[in-house]
DNA sequence: CGCCGCATGTAAGAGGTTACATGATTCG
DNA sequence: CGAATCATGTAACCTCTTACATGCGGCG
């Protein structure tokens, strides 16, 4: 009755309940993964990570257990989905994702550059095209790893890289455009 | 001295600052500009405008005063830039922008495929098309009124459409090769 | 009369980062 | 010995959204 709340999901909790069924990993790890594998469209800090696997075990969706030692290398927690973790990952696929909100600072700059001083766009839009070229040299890398192996497992890596080549591309050009009309004016 | 604390610096004040220095508006007004105008890529709710604005008054970087009467309508604020506010709005140019921390639940999801119930992947890439296809029809719709008027004072606003309508239309390619891989697969 | 658009604001709380605290082991 | 990597966590704080509260005036 009442109030529908219903809704509510954090992103992030999901995150980590997807990468612990694919396999069992510690918080450290977790970072790691988020970094290497998803690092061009998502990123968690440890401050939020800890917390989170904190709450999934409290809500038992996910299950902690020490690692057995392995040569000196310090003590770990390794966390491991539960049944009821996994028909969570579940529910959270049923729904459709949560529009992200827009925020986009070079865009804002640029929408607001007449009160720019001299320069500082050419500069802002140069750095991005930097970033942008070098998000795709790493991924014509993996891409490379990729077209190695030819799996269907791989198929999911596979169109999320090709959204990266395709987005990185596409910025490289803009940004050449940017520039070209951002040095005619100035 | 200490902590060198200096680099802090929120980019809602600066979005809110710089439509201010466009022209004064209200509270409300700002809403509706970042709607309209900056919706593709940049958004703020009331509930984070209107303690902003205070917040900048409280500096002195913007004053406050209500509009004159007009026909039938409620009583506002107008906000407009002080001298402090437009050097502080140049001070926020010279350092570079943020960078973005990455979060596209969508990819999210694909990377995370194999946990996914059939059906779901589609239906959201198909959502996400639609979307990029709408933002497109709709810039496409701004182009052509920027286009009529011929004012140098709008390269700004060409380069940041230009931006939008170069990704949507990746986006939208980029969607329809990925159903096309999940239809094969499912 | 009730709803819609205009208009301003607050409170609670979610979500997330940074900085800090701690400590082991390996490598140069 | 010092630096780097591995590893876990907490506390303070910022950012931002949602839901709520309030009220005017016009229109059907």
């Amino acid at each position: 009755m009442s109030r529908a709340t219903a809704s509510r999901v954090n992103p992030t909790e999901f995150a980590i309940l997807g990468l612990l069924a694919e396999q069992p990993r510690s918080g450290y790890d977790i970072k790691k993964e988020v970094e290497e594998r998803l690092g061009h469209f998502w990123s968690e800090s440890y401050g939020h990570i800890y917390p989170m696997l904190k709450r999934l075990r409290s809500r038992r969706l996910i299950t902690a257990k020490p690692s057995e030692r392995r040569a000196g290398r310090p003590a770990r927690q390794v966390y491991a989905v539960t049944a009821a973790g996994r028909r969570a990952l579940t529910a959270w696929f049923e729904r459709p994702p949560m529009a992200p909100r827009p925020r986009n600072e070079l865009l804002l700059r640029l929408l607001l550059g007449r009160f720019a001083p001299a320069g500082v766009l050419r500069r802002d839009v140069a750095a991005y095209r930097a970033r942008a070229h070098e998000g795709l040299v790493r991924l014509r890398a993996v891409q490379l790893e990729l077209d190695a192996a030819a799996s269907d497992d791989l198929d999911y890596e596979r169109v999320v890289l090709a959204f990266g080549i395709a987005l990185y591309t596409t910025l490289g050009r803009w940004c050449a455009d940017a520039e070209a009309m951002l040095a005619e004016r100035g």
